[in-house]
DNA sequence: AATGAATGAGGATTCATTCAT
DNA sequence: GATGAATGAATCCTCATTCAT
């Protein structure tokens, strides 16, 4: 018996959720994060003010759902990446690139998505972050590449920081000056430095041959 | 004549501003960001909610002034690495080092500092931000490097950009996670993938077979 | 189906709209128009200041719709005596009357209601302020008298605003004064001059010879 | 002894107030009478906040002297008006002239200058302010041409207050639709209507001779 | 006497949250 | 459960007035 009312509640809470996600971003996107009242959202959504407190308990468990929920695709196309065959080179590169694509494709919530306002507000659950659990992955592929031999053996979470930082710098870079660089240019910009560094190949070695 | 007077005046002035600085670091530090109200600078200040009007037009200007403030002892040193006698790497390896060092040390006001206020609410004159005067900087060396053939040809604003959002967030990510590195593990890691990338030197291996 | 909640809204808002209008008048009664704080309308409306800005969009919005409001009895008195049946002579002792006993009646508001805060702050509809649409009225009314042959054929409309100018001045006199007239004293006195004029009769004196 | 430091401290005074008036005016004019602050005044005139307050106890008490002093020479002209040898008529076209050059002249500060901001605020000596000075002076005309029988015997007070009310009027009005009129138009037409009034002259009257 | 920095009460406005219907 | 009016603390900013120099 209680499974049907179950549902349905379940139906119904998720159809609202998804009503609210899309009503944020629209607020988010048009009047930015310190823009985004609760009448805003309500409004944008369809729905009372109230509502939106029979379903968060605050306007920062409203914020954090709509972090997650905006992060979790690309959460779930990393991990394809993650657990698929690629070598450790190739899967850092589909890794770059989903981020990138990500970060253009939702630029107009940037700022909150990446400034990630539920961990600035009170680091909950570190894990949840997009920028966390990239690094997490991408530390583990780098451990992977060092023990394939094909990766020096560097601090691999270091390293994933790193390479997360650098790939949402280059795209905040692209945002500020307005000049947009075509997905294979800006990954392969990104890449080929952290693959095979700024140095130039050591004349030297070739000679030693 | 007027020496007497203006002297008198620009002293108090820059003692009122410094003590302003000091409040509103303290506050930042404390309260963050969003919590940083011209109240509470005051009261930490130990002065008057209108002697900050006095002072500065408005909430914006205040924290441009502290930004400013905070950020000019990391340009000037920089400044000096930049005009000196050092090669591009090492250049390189020593404003990451000097980039390492300020941002630990301005720890509590590091979101402040790096998410550039000023930049961000009506980014004024984008060159002041140290993030992109650092990159203009840092973009200047590398081609000088590229020049010396001692770096390959990269992009080198893409490469200074990738590299000060990677100083940043290892310094960020040190501070989430509570675990904190020697400056010269963290800057050895950090040059140590721009200069030399993730790969593995091909070249070595076929000699080591 | 709307009609319920409809109606119910629209009578509760009429009712809040109503406090607003008494609280204010008391307010600007006691403290005048600068004194009218938007703490103090709360307060005197018996609601909370937020409650306020639920209806109002600005302080502007209140007073426009305080100053609408309280002038809306005088426009509708005035609107039947134009529509009706007198001569133009009688119209206008009509009218003059009518503003007299209104200014009178509100005599607390009066400065708030005569130097019309919507013409002074952004003169929106212009016709819309008490003075602007009596001038316009009346001086329609000359125009029919000038038709009737019973008014000299001045300009209407420079007519108009003395006459009404000449209204509110007599009761302000009255009101610094001190001193009060009764109604038919007041009226006959200002259409006294303003159909007949100062200058003594020139026919009376040339027939007295 | 003292009469050298009085009159050179007397002249100072005066040297101050009339620098004082000067930006008073030119901070009126530019900023609105609730845009004139005090700071404002002090910059424009040259001089420090404090010393305004050696000069004047209060803001109230700066302005009542800028009133004052702004209205001086329209009291002046219309006493020398008022003593000369003119007949009752030609006087009141006469001050209806001068008010009317006066009030377009000082368009600027009109706002300020007409609505009294000394009566408003406590009416102090109502005899100071133009408004009310002029009426006891029309008044005084008034009865003069009723003793001389070329006036109606009118209530002289109120008529004046009338005059003077719908000559200001009309001064608003056209500042209000930006027509202007020459000198000679309106003073007839506001002349030509208090002194004949509005009544076509009664041709039965005509007749009966 | 002149100065102008310091003061702090006061004003308009916003918004997360509550709660009666 | 849904609604949205009510709340009032919190925020930025202004400005007349004072007073130490």
């Amino acid at each position: 018996m209680t499974t049907l009312a179950e549902r349905r509640k379940e139906l119904l809470d998720s159809m609202m959720k998804e009503a609210v996600y899309e009503g944020a971003v629209a607020v988010l996107t048009r009047h930015g994060l310190s823009g985004t009242t609760m009448d805003r959202v309500a409004a944008e959504s369809g729905m009372a003010k109230g509502s939106l407190y029979n379903c968060f308990r605050s306007k920062q468990e409203l914020l954090e759902f709509v972090h997650d929920r905006a992060i979790a695709p690309l959460r779930a196309a990393i991990d394809e990446v993650v657990d698929g065959p690629l070598n450790a080179a190739e899967k850092l590169t589909a890794i770059v690139r989903l981020w990138r694509e990500y970060l253009v494709e939702h630029q107009a919530v940037f700022e909150f998505l990446i400034n990630d306002v539920a961990a600035k507000q009170r680091l909950r659950d570190t894990e949840l972050t997009a920028r966390a659990s990239a690094i997490r992955q991408i530390g583990a592929i780098i451990r992977q590449g060092i023990q394939e031999g094909t990766f020096r053996p560097v601090d691999a979470d270091a390293a994933a920081q790193m390479l997360i930082s650098a790939a949402i710098g280059m795209v905040e870079q692209e945002f500020a000056t307005g000049e947009r660089r075509t997905v294979d240019d800006a990954v392969e910009s990104l890449t080929g430095i952290f693959l095979y560094g700024l140095a130039a190949p050591p004349v030297a070695q070739a000679a030693s041959l």
